[in-house]
RNA sequence: GCUGGAGUAGCCAAGCCUGGUCAAAGGCGACAGACUCAAGAUCUGUUCUCGUAGGGGUUCACCGGUUCGAAUCCGGUCUCCAGCACCA
């Protein structure tokens, strides 16, 4: 026995290696390959991350030992800019990165060499390769490991990109996108790797409303173009400087600020003067859609800097314009300052056209009343709007008023209001940041439009219909997400598939500029793994990797002669690469978190549908829930989680696997808890020692009762894990593998069970059940039993037909134990003797005439009692007999029955007489058991009278 | 709001598809007992409620329905969770 967790974990590891377990080769084997949804290089990684890993592994030694050829390589993906932040972070000695990496650690001397993102992507690639999976025992092929920042992985992600514009999946079109007014195209993210303030911005798309005034536009941008109806006056900033500015044919007035964004968007822009804000108020304008002339009015909202620093004013629905028209209207001397007449102030009254669940008629002023907002100014406004603009959107429908658009809900009215309006010219589109933007450089980031940009085209009917059609022949789990998927893949539109910027990835083949984004590149790459092993060992350079290769080894194009002398390498390689190919795909199983339901498992199996023949599609997904934090997440960059190799150290790595496996099921979230895992580890050590003892017994030559009950307990129990396996049960494995199977282990010791050889028996049943999930303890108790060979290789022997009466029996001794605990309980008596009664045998005979009738179909009361009472040996029994068919019919014929012919299989009287010694000593109380048939039996209280087959009476006294 | 999911005893969690040994597995925790120099140890029992003979009563979010019979099927209500995109 190894001294320790640790200890074992390393000494099997190596075993597996030596034997060849972690190298997965072609053979004449059926195979299965399953590969988890790769990680981002990120950092470290926690405890929670290792859950769907671990079903992997699990599921893959499962199908190693019924009969598979298991292929399981791992990979990481370190496209985008998680690595180019981090580094950063490094680099600018963050000092809370820097803790953060310790903690995991991350020796000092390294830290300078992680400021390269490269550098640090190698650096992760070995720590998860070696401290998470190879340290948790998973049966993978190391030598195919791959990145997708190698050079032989970018060759394929080219040639996929090829494959799906020969598939007119490729599509390119106008988008809009940050970027720096210096650099170009930047990434706006929470990390902020290229900005240095405003990471959390949300690109917005605001609606222009132009406003005709005489020769010129007045122009608002708004994020609720279907409140133009409610429209009543128009805002501008007396204290800004606005600037005219040629638009194509027209003229428009808009903020300094928002006339450069508007370049950046929009074509033939050119600012040919100014305008003081002040100048503007007083005057008349007629607002879009609604075609009335409504007034300019002061406000001093208005931000230059936000959307055009023009305002349309909506006071039924924007917080902002009721308070502001409450202002002017109550404020005299601005009146007469701006020379506003009473016509103009008369006539902006507010127009009541969104009806809103627990609002008003005027949703804006029940907000400000609510939230008890007096002036203009006041910070709470900006929640005052947010929360009114989020109501109005999920419930609101438009009122009568809206015209043709009146009962629609705000969410439609919304897009086909906005949509009209460009049509009619009234109103263009405009993107803006939701907070100012700066670049490293220190100059503004700005959305830019991109005339180019390249879609890969999800919406493509023909594709959708033939992925979603391919789903309906997988396995997918949860079932809830096979029933979803499909929602899904129809919800997909075209996605923005390259980017420019300071991104790690794969260059665009048809535009080098571009760089292939983080989701696009991860859709097809489980085939390359096939292929990878051979590039990792130079067999194929990434020079080589052509299209012609790749055409020929994964779709089966040209001749592997032609192939060859294009690309130099041997036909013989490409033939056996081709054969690899051919034999592992399609994958069976590709497991990955809840959060690839919506993104990555609609791409994967978009992309395998866009690209290979139907025969190569993926076979199967299995979706994982999380493991939680205590409160929050256990977040890898707060720093809380427990890391990896610390909790193996603590724990076991065995007993880690089988607290994911058994916690909970795998499709719900699980909160961390350590004492939980400790109780998983106590219970391995319990088997552990259990086994140890077991292994210890030499004695009994005869079978017993429980030996015969415990072969069968087994069965049914090994049963029931290649039922759940079906489903990927793991959970269901887990339950019968470390809590029926050690139960039953502890009854038939207590039981008295000790023959060797059934022992020996079960134990291989138990230590190989074990192996999927706590591969090492198994590993280090199948030696200790001497069995032959690598439990870990061991195939699944056939399962002996199960012993209902067997184990119906033990049942029964459980039963008359737990009734006489309850007699004794209830009645507070001190009895010292026990008499058991057992059933006569012509109530046996009543049960099994009325199971006969009753697996005919033809079990009724009448039929029963004529068919008993025709029968001599029952009829002088007397009119008990009647009285007992009436209750079996009942019975019988509103419950299953199975179990009723376990128990006319088993000899009452003599199985509860040979465990009456056992049940004297769990009940303390000396034990007699009688058949009821017995002629003078004791029986003074005449309970023997109350015995049914199954059922025997007890008197005790 | 849309799409999907969930609500089971002190807690976690099976069961629900395929209605009937379901007062409802298993695990934690708690209580009692055994063992004991000791152990985050192990073993045994109890853990909705009433009950001096193995029984009865009331339960599986709530309301109603189907059925001889419902935690399980159907309709409705309430509450909670996730995703809603270019982010891996």
């Amino acid at each position: 026995m190894a001294s320790s967790y640790k200890e074992m974990e390393e000494k099997w590891q190596r075993r597996w290696s030596e034997e060849g377990l972690d190298r997965s080769e072609r053979s004449d084997k059926k195979k299965f390959m399953i590969v988890f949804a790769y990680p981002g290089v990120s950092g470290y990684l926690h405890v929670g991350h290792m859950r769907g890993y671990t079903y992997c592994d699990v599921i893959g030694r499962y199908k190693r030992m019924t009969g598979h050829n298991v292929m399981f390589p791992v990979g990481t993906h370190a496209t985008g800019n998680g690595a180019v932040t981090l580094a950063n972070r490094i680099a600018r000695n963050d000092k809370d990165m820097i803790d953060y990496l310790k903690r995991n650690g991350c020796p000092d001397d390294k830290l300078e060499e992680l400021m390269d993102p490269l550098s640090l992507v190698w650096f992760f690639n070995d720590v998860y390769v070696n401290d998470y999976w190879k340290r948790f025992g998973f049966l993978s092929d190391w030598r195919r490991f791959t990145c997708t920042l190698y050079q032989d992985y970018a060759k394929f992600m080219q040639w996929q990109f090829m494959k799906l514009n020969d598939a007119k999946l490729l599509i390119q079109k106008p988008y809009f996108m940050p970027a720096c007014t210096e650099c170009g195209p930047v990434a706006v993210d929470a990390s902020e790797s290229d900005i240095s303030k405003g990471g959390n911005a949300e690109t917005q798309e605001y609606t222009l409303l132009k406003f005709r005034c005489n020769d010129v536009f007045l122009v608002a941008a708004t994020l609720r173009p279907e409140t133009v109806y409610g429209q009543v006056n128009f805002w501008v900033n007396p204290d800004v400087e606005y600037v005219k500015m040629r638009k194509g044919d027209e003229t428009w007035i808009v903020s300094p600020a928002a006339a450069k964004k508007l370049s950046y968007q929009k074509d033939g822009c050119e600012i040919i003067g100014t305008i003081n804000g002040k100048d503007m108020v007083g005057w008349m304008c007629e607002a879009p859609m609604i075609r009335r002339p409504v007034p300019v009015f002061p406000a001093k909202f208005c931000d230059p800097n936000v959307g055009t620093g023009l305002v349309t004013s909506v006071p039924s629905d924007a917080p902002d314009d009721w308070i502001s028209l409450e202002e002017v209207k109550n404020d005299p001397k601005m009146i007469s300052e701006y020379g506003l007449t009473k016509e103009q102030i008369d006539s902006a009254v507010p127009i009541s056209i969104i009806s809103m669940d627990g609002y008003g008629d005027f949703p804006a002023k029940d907000i400000i009343d609510s939230m008890g907002i007096k002036r203009s100014g006041d910070p709470k406004l900006l929640d005052a709007k947010k929360q009114v603009y989020k109501d109005g959107y999920h419930t609101g429908k438009m009122k009568a008023v809206c015209g043709k658009f009146a009962g629609l809900r705000v969410e439609d009215a919304k897009d086909r209001m906005k949509e009209e309006m460009i049509a009619s010219g009234e109103a263009e589109s405009f993107h803006d940041l939701s907070e100012e933007v700066i670049c490293r450089c220190g100059s503004p980031v700005m959305i830019k439009r991109v005339d180019d940009q390249w879609f890969i085209n999800y919406a493509d009917e023909e594709l959708t219909k033939r992925t979603s059609g391919h789903c309906r022949t997988m396995d997918i789990i949860p079932a809830e997400y096979q029933n979803n998927v499909h929602t899904v893949l129809n919800w997909f539109r075209e996605r923005a598939c390259v980017r420019q910027g300071n991104w790690l990835g794969t260059k665009f083949p048809y535009d080098e500029r571009w760089t292939i984004e983080a989701i696009s590149d991860s859709t097809l790459y489980p085939i390359y793994y096939i292929i990878s092993m051979y590039a990792n060992r130079k067999e194929i350079l990434p020079e080589q990797m052509t299209e012609p290769f790749f055409d020929h080894v994964v779709l089966g194009k040209d001749d592997a002669e032609n192939v060859s002398k294009i690309t130099g390498i041997s036909k013989e390689l490409l033939e056996k690469i081709r054969k690899d190919v051919d034999y592992w795909y399609p994958l069976d199983l590709n497991v990955g978190g809840k959060d690839h339901m919506t993104v990555h498992f609609p791409t994967f199996l978009f992309n395998h549908a866009a690209i290979l023949p139907s025969e190569k599609l993926p076979r199967g997904i299995m979706v994982n829930w999380y493991i939680t934090g205590k409160k929050s997440k256990i977040s890898k960059s707060k720093g809380g989680a427990q890391p990896i190799p610390g909790a193996a150290e603590r724990f076991g790595v065995d007993s880690l696997r089988l607290y994911y496996a058994h916690v909970a099921s795998p499709y719900a979230d699980v909160e961390w808890d350590e004492d939980i895992v400790m109780s998983y580890r106590q219970r391995l050590d319990r088997i552990i020692t259990m086994t140890e003892e077991l292994n210890s017994f030499t004695e009994g030559e005869t079978e017993t009762e429980v030996d015969t009950w415990l072969l069968s307990r087994f069965g049914t129990h090994i049963a029931a894990i290649h039922e759940g396996m079906k489903k990927l049960d793991i959970r269901a494995m887990a339950s019968e593998t470390y809590f029926e199977m050690f139960n039953d282990m502890k009854w038939y010791v207590r039981r008295g069970g000790c023959n060797s050889a059934v022992i020996r028996n079960a134990l291989k049943m138990w230590i190989s059940a074990m192996s999927p999930i706590t591969p090492h303890v198994s590993e280090e108790l199948w030696s200790i039993c001497n069995f032959e060979g690598l439990v870990s290789e061991y195939q699944y022997p056939d399962i002996p037909e199960g012993n209902a009466g067997a184990e119906f029996g033990e049942t029964l001794i459980r039963d008359v134990i737990a009734d006489m605990a309850q007699i004794i309980k209830v009645t507070e008596i001190k009895a010292e003797r026990a008499f058991i009664y057992t059933s006569p045998e012509w109530k046996k005979k009543v049960m099994r005439t009325a199971l006969d009738l009753s697996s005919s179909g033809k079990l009724d009361i009448p039929t029963l009692t004529k068919m008993c009472m025709a029968d001599e040996s029952l009829r002088k029994h007397g009119k008990t007999v009647p009285e007992l068919a009436k209750k079996f019919a009942t019975e019988m014929s509103r419950t299953s029955n199975d179990w009723r012919y376990a128990l006319l299989q088993l000899d009452e009287t003599e199985h509860l007489s040979s465990a009456a010694r056992f049940i004297s000593s769990e009940t303390g109380v000396n034990v007699t058991v009688i058949s009821a048939d017995d002629e003078g039996l004791y029986d003074p209280k005449g309970r023997s009278k109350a015995a049914l087959p199954g059922r025997p009476a007890i008197y005790l006294e």
